[in-house]
DNA sequence: GATTAATCGAGACGGTACGTCCAGTCTTGGA
DNA sequence: TCCAAGACTGGACGTACCGTCTCGATTAATC
């Protein structure tokens, strides 16, 4: 019981050429660069063939995330058993990133996506792999105890990723060390535990 | 000893004007919307006038922004002397913010000068004077061994303005009462203490 | 065996649009204040239309002479087998067009518009009708040897209607029965014949 | 009974130096290339100084010329007593003229400006001292019988200097010896004397 | 010799048009 | 029916000059 009507189908080598031109135009122009012609001529489709299937610039983004086109290499936090340790070795590693030109380039083209587009803002959390798996990490520490009851697991994402992103925003260099300080700061929990020193 | 040139003088007029034209834009119509053109017309000047003196879009809103005319109305953090009260006193109506459509567009308009110029990211702190009066805020808790010496007030703010922003980008709601668990988290030094009731 | 491209065509219909404002405008205006922008809203088309067809002000002048949109309201000459009786009869009324307001300003626009552009010049003698049923007349007339051999029908083209244009130029009123005594002074083959009073 | 107030004379240095700045202008970048900024500059000299004394840049061409700032490089007609050798002698270098790209660019310009400005246009025919004096000398040979009393020198003039104008503006190539043959076309008088052949 | 007003250079001003780029829509012909 | 190609209207870009204006410095007639 196929509703296709006659005709042409939808070309998905087509599709697949748009949202990789999408990713691979704006890691290397930016949003405020990023043209629909451009991506069309990369793609070798026309102008058209976009504006049929998408409504917007930032509705390509958002699909372009959502295909992992345009994935952070950020690593993804581990579960030892030690949320503390475990978020020392996520944080530092991805505050890092912050020294990579073209990662924090990256991160503030999706940022600047998602403040001119809703849709990008909601997939936000979707650019890379690790909020997902954060989130999952924190979940499973408040059903372990780890972290209290009252703690609002959403709020502390975006405390720890919106402290990555206002580096990127900030263009501030990061000093290595404070990740420590910061998982520290957040976690009240581990208080009683020594500190690694700075 | 001024070393002036002949000729007519720089207009503050027109400056003035230009910077409120561009900070009225900004929130009414949004970075993308943003047009020289529309500038110039707004404030009753030739686009030449504005190109003489700044060379992009986002150099005006850097500008416009030392000016004071972009502020958010974010409040301000208070010194009762108790850093965690005075946090979640400032932090809860902060949040609050995101609540109210016009000051969330104006911060994710922002954000988007910041990802697309380096000038308005270094100024991004200036962006609300509560900023400011935060990492202050922040030092002087650190002298008074409020907050252990190892902590990086610069990663403390960018973690709890992030915040704020990620919810903004997000367009995520508030739900009241979460703050008090998020400054709970950041401070754990505060922890053994008894936790004055919100 | 047409090497047409596949994709839409060029749009007759804005085509002439662009010429017939162009003839409109310039008689309107004049050269100099002929704007591509004032075309371009007057033919309901957008600039970068223009620009993808004609290179410039003066293409698109030279392309609205072949239209023949810019023709001058000048008489023709005739052939009645007497030469001097025809030129006459064409020059008197051509000399007098001096005195019309329009046509000596239509005139100076595109003798403006051809000191500027060589396209133009070399089109010039396609402004009018006149000047190509005027060489053809002379034509005849070294066939049947009403005109010396010798005579350069070109230069006396020239001559003929450089004196117009120059008339034109110098904001000349022009002095009824000039014609016969010009026609009278080129042709010098004429001379032993009786002259008709004219 | 000076009406002089007081104050700073007019500059005669300035004078002289925009005067000289506008020739060099006109004859290197043409009428409509013209600028009252670049003459500004090149004359060392502010834009209202040239403001305060001429209304506009045809003004400017007008008082180049009187000041003989632009004269072509044409030659003089001579009175040897025959007036056809005199006029061929003269008409035959001119002509020539046209071979001379600079001459007929000149030429050009200045018939654009007597185009677009009517006071240039009064003052074309002291373009070049050679106008003047070859109405003179048509004068003379009428004065001695040379010439029909009924000939009209001012249209003469007009025919000859403006068969000049339109080989420049046509940018026709002038095939040499055809001065002869105009001459002889116009001045039917000297009929019966030998003509060299084309 | 001091006063004073017109002129000078410089250059900023509000504007207009330039010629270009891209947006988003529409049209055409091939697959 | 969808696709590529590409022409279309339209709007903003950043630049070049326009003609006016406002400066401080200079200059020369008048006091």
């Amino acid at each position: 019981m196929t509703e296709r009507r006659r005709g042409a189908v939808r070309s998905e080598k087509a599709r697949v050429a748009i949202l990789r031109a999408t990713a691979a135009q704006l890691a290397e122009r930016g949003w405020d660069q990023l043209t629909i012609e451009g991506i069309a001529a990369d793609a070798g489709v026309g102008k058209p063939t976009i504006y049929r299937w998408w409504p917007s610039k930032s509705a390509l983004i958002a699909d372009a995330l959502l295909e992992g086109a345009l994935a952070l290499p950020a690593p993804l936090p581990a579960d030892t058993g030690d949320l503390r340790t475990d978020l020392v070795d996520w944080l530092e590693p991805t505050l890092r990133l912050t020294e990579d030109p073209e990662s924090t380039a990256l991160t503030r083209y999706l940022v600047a996506a998602a403040a001119e587009d809703a849709v990008v803002g909601h997939r936000l959390d979707e650019a890379s792999p690790a909020t997902r798996v954060l989130a999952e990490r924190l979940s499973i520490a408040k059903a372990r105890g780890e972290l209290a009851p009252s703690a609002s697991i959403e709020l502390i994402v975006d405390a720890l990723i919106g402290a990555f992103i206002m580096r990127a925003l900030r263009r501030a260099s990061y000093e290595p060390g404070q990740a420590a300080a910061l998982v520290d700061a957040v976690l009240s929990e581990q208080q009683g535990s020594a500190r690694a020193p700075d």
